[in-house]
RNA sequence: GCCGGGAUGGCCGAACGGUAAAGCGCACGCCUGGAAAGCGUGUUCCCGUAUGGGAUUCUGGGUUCAAAUCCCAGUCCCGGCGCCA
């Protein structure tokens, strides 16, 4: 959320920031609801002030007994009253669809941000982990292929058990997803991270503070009710990350100088409805309904949070550097940075297994694995999330940032890609090996049930 | 799930229909060679350049000239009973 302020002082820059991030809504009359409600307020606050007056005047009177005088007053107060009510309810309407208004104007992007309309406008600020590739085979198998004929991965009996865009994760699969989550867990908590375990249903209060209502409604599942009813404050719905429990852990709090740098991380799996997303990538382990994910969270002074921005960076690229994934990193220009954020990195890892368009020349393509962002104070504001820089000064708002510790699916197709074999088994990456058991190759089950028999990979 | 009690500033906590005490903490000022103590002022949000005004006792409704206070609904906390990995 914007400061209120800023659109009073320097509405030229809100309506930058709406053009440059192409949101569509009507400034104007925004600013117009705000100015109104301003004449009303003072027009009420008078009123009301002679109200008051009036009425500790009867106090008075009632006190010392003087009935009749008193009785003339109330009457008066009767009217103040009436003409009260007609200017505050107008007043309290265009409040509302202000502070309405106010929710769904996007933060304005930092100074240093490429301006530009979509991903192609995005700038690849560097790659790293290409100068020393691995071997890998004439054909790299894609990891949804691959996956299921090592019976990885199921996306048959994920469907069948739950919906489309639900899977199984099977076997040494699974085994190298939670090796994944464990190694992720401890890399950050060297680097100082507080492990948080977080509900998994969040309120709808929770949602708005992050910035996914009331825009992004139906991108959320709902729990408890249809997914087109209506909702209020308490109402629940399954976290699309975790960046929302564990930012809203401190909403409407005031937190501390000395707590800060404050940085969390939560391991949680992820629910998306990925609505109206069919037909672009609806294959394979890279974009589906629940998936697993570290996400890192941290609290910091505003003065700090473009440091901070940089070094959350590369926290995040330290476990692509120790899984010796390549990968690069990209500054993402204003029109594909979304909603909240002033300023945001990508992290794409290489999948070699699909060759696309769009991807690099050694073939393959890129994977988003990270996004890494500063929202500096928005979602504080929304959420209400204040520090004391010293304990004697007023509180202000700090600046919120996070990153995901990089999406557990995503990794793992980079891995079943870029790890693949001539042989068709995969290489359990070093760093891995610890959380496995010392494992060092996968290769993968014989499948269960007579369904397997046709494709000739049963007995 | 049922029954009972509760929610007031950064913290503690009074007022229990007449318009939000006191204390602690913190800051500023006075005092001091300096500090402590002491004294004074301040310490939520909104409108206003400002004098000033308004709002605010968990949230939302209601009763009343007037609600922290009474009534209804909700949220959360505490205690008891029940159920339960």
């Amino acid at each position: 959320m914007l400061d209120r302020s800023i659109l009073r002082e320097d509405p030229e820059k809100v309506r930058w920031a709406l053009d440059v991030k192409g949101v569509d809504v009507d400034f104007d009359e925004t600013l117009a609801i705000d100015e109104e409600w301003r004449e009303l307020k003072a027009k009420g606050d008078e009123l009301r002030h002679e109200r008051n007056e009036v009425s500790s005047e009867i106090g008075e009177l009632k006190q010392t007994g003087k009935e009749e005088e008193a009785q003339e007053a109330i009457e008066r107060s009767g009217e103040l009253k009436t003409e009260l009510q007609e200017i505050e309810e107008r007043a309290d309407e265009l409040e509302e669809r202000f502070e309405r208004a106010l929710l769904e104007l996007p933060q304005i992007p930092h100074e240093s941000v490429p301006v530009g309309e979509d991903e192609a406008d995005n700038e690849e600020r560097y790659r790293e982990g290409f100068d020393d590739l691995r071997d890998l085979p004439e054909e790299v198998v894609p990891h949804y292929d691959i996956g299921e004929e090592l019976d990885l991965l199921d996306f048959e009996r994920g469907a069948k058990v739950t919906g489309g865009g639900y899977q199984f994760v099977k076997g040494d699969g699974a085994r190298l997803e939670h090796a994944l989550i464990q190694f992720m867990l401890s890399v950050h908590r060297e680097q100082g991270y507080t492990d948080v375990f977080p509900p998994i249903p969040v309120n709808s209060a929770s949602m708005r503070g992050t910035g996914q209502l009331p825009k992004f409604a139906e991108d959320a599942y709902r729990v408890g009710a249809r997914q087109d009813d209506e909702y209020d404050d308490d109402d629940l719905w399954l976290l699309p990350t975790a960046e929302v429990p564990v930012t809203n852990m401190y909403r409407d709090e005031i937190l501390l100088d000395e707590d800060l740098p404050l940085k969390h991380q939560a391991y949680s799996p992820n629910f998306r409805r990925e609505a109206g997303e069919h037909g672009t990538e609806t294959r394979g382990y890279v974009r589906v309904h629940q998936f697993n994910k570290v996400e890192l969270v941290n609290f910091v002074r505003p003065e700090e949070s473009y440091d901070r921005l940089e070094g959350l960076l590369s926290e995040a690229e330290e476990v692509l550097k120790r899984l010796e994934l390549p990968y690069r990193v990209l500054d993402m220009c204003t029109g594909d940075m979304g909603f909240t954020q002033a300023k945001k990195y990508d992290i794409e890892v290489w999948a070699p297994g699909d060759d696309m368009a769009e991807g690099p020349e050694e073939g393959g393509r890129w994977l988003e694995v990270s996004s890494v962002s500063n929202f500096e104070d928005f979602q504080a504001r929304r959420a209400g999330i204040q520090f004391r820089p010293e304990h004697h000064k007023s509180a202000q708002y700090l600046h919120t940032l996070n990153g995901s510790g990089v999406a557990v699916p995503r990794v793992m197709v980079a891995i079943l890609e870029y790890y693949q074999n001539d042989d068709g088994s995969i290489t359990v990456p070093e760093a891995l090996r610890p959380y496995m058991d010392g494992q060092e190759l996968i290769e993968g089950h014989r499948p269960v049930g007579e369904s397997a028999l046709g494709a000739g990979e049963g007995e």
